[in-house]
DNA sequence: AATAAGGATATTGGATACAATATGACGATG
DNA sequence: CATCGTCATATTGTATCCAATATCCTTATT
């Protein structure tokens, strides 16, 4: 079998452009915070070039804001705007969804239930939002759509910067165990239509619950 | 009413990248050849450094593949892919049109209807892509979806890649035609549903005469 | 006092120079 | 004869330098 281990040599670039888009989805970096290369640049002690691709790159992604001269700042959403991105995070993990459960094996469950179970372990809320996010992947996984997942990822990277920051105070942690169980269950069993309509509620609410948090805190936010 | 003529200053990566897509898009560069740096600096008499980033956007688009010291190529898709590229158009834009339709004012009509006008009066092959691409947004303007159109926009990039290049030899273009003057008249009478059916049948059509093409494609090309 | 003009400073944009890495050819070695 | 190692060449990656542009403060003018 070729090249079955890979070691991914990652670029300069890359790597600065995986941390600065871990610190905008932390929170770290604000909203709408204006981002200055040379700082960065002396901070990952690297020269203002790499820095600039990186930058370009999440600009490329919708994570930074880039004015021709003024440099980038951190990117900010509307509320509808957000509430868009789980619309579409909604129809396309449905399809895949829909998708996968025929094509699903035991090695794709059992994946799913070591996610699961490193979720209910783990207190680190940090990382919660990185592991629900694999679970999801995982139960689309056997949908073998490369294009579907890559644009989900990318969708999932916008909900998920607004998801982490607002986790400790959101109360779905419970209910979304239970749901992430039942999806599962229905997934081995095959049965499409009740794990779709699942999924549809699961997602739908954590954006409702969202929204919420996020109104509330821009009203505050803007005395 | 303050900004309304806006130039767009461009900046000089923003440019070569506008160019080089429209020649990955037109097929001038082909599937899988090989990009030397070096080579556009001259062709676009600048240094390396405009061209690396316009290469590296792209490559955040999904045109570009880039291999860490060894550049860039463009991009190919399998068959699948090209296929999951319209299933996920047909999901958002069923989506858009829904949610348009109630929304379209009579200038939002002739909008549409200028834009008919323009493609059935021009036999510039290589502008029909670009126009065909400004009606179906014209559609879903009402909609006022920012995100969904963005996204669609880059999903629209990489379908079109592949039309434009078949165009030439598309039977479609009769029938097609007919059925836009058909979608603004269903988006004319309100009607949402005959509306989303008549579209899906038109993504759908052009989908299955695309694949086929590009399959006959392959098959001769790899002899 | 308010506004406009001008210049100082900070920051980004681009070109050049050098370093690092990959590719391919050639020869040595088993 | 095949395989490995070494070196030459081509190409990309990064740092540094200079130019262009924006911002902000000062100053002049009405």
């Amino acid at each position: 079998m070729a090249g079955t281990r890979v070691v991914k040599k990652q670029s300069l670039p890359e790597m600065i452009a995986s941390d600065l888009r871990e610190r905008i989805l932390s929170g770290e970096l604000a909203e709408g915070e204006a981002i200055r290369q040379e700082l960065l640049a002396e901070e990952y002690d690297v020269s203002r070039m790499p820095v600039r691709e990186a930058l370009k790159r999440l600009n490329a992604e919708g994570l930074v804001l880039w004015e021709n001269n003024r440099g980038g700042s951190v990117v900010k959403h509307s509320l509808p705007e957000i509430g868009e991105i789980f619309d579409l995070r909604m129809m396309i993990e449905l399809d895949l969804f829909r998708r996968s459960i025929p094509n699903m094996s035991e090695a794709d469950f059992e994946a799913c239930e070591r996610l699961l179970a490193e979720m209910e372990n783990s207190d680190d809320v940090s990382q919660w939002g990185r592991l629900n996010y694999r679970f999801h992947r995982a139960l689309y996984a056997a949908a073998d759509r490369r294009m579907s997942n890559e644009f989900l990822e990318r969708l999932s990277l916008h909900s998920d910067r607004y998801v982490r920051i607002h986790l400790s105070v959101m109360k779905q942690r419970e209910p979304a165990k239970e749901e992430h169980r039942q999806l599962l269950a229905c997934a081995r069993n095959g049965d499409v239509e009740a794990g779709t309509a699942l999924l549809e509620k699961h997602i739908l609410r954590t954006k409702t619950e969202l929204l919420e948090l996020i109104a509330a805190q821009r009203k505050t936010a803007s005395r």
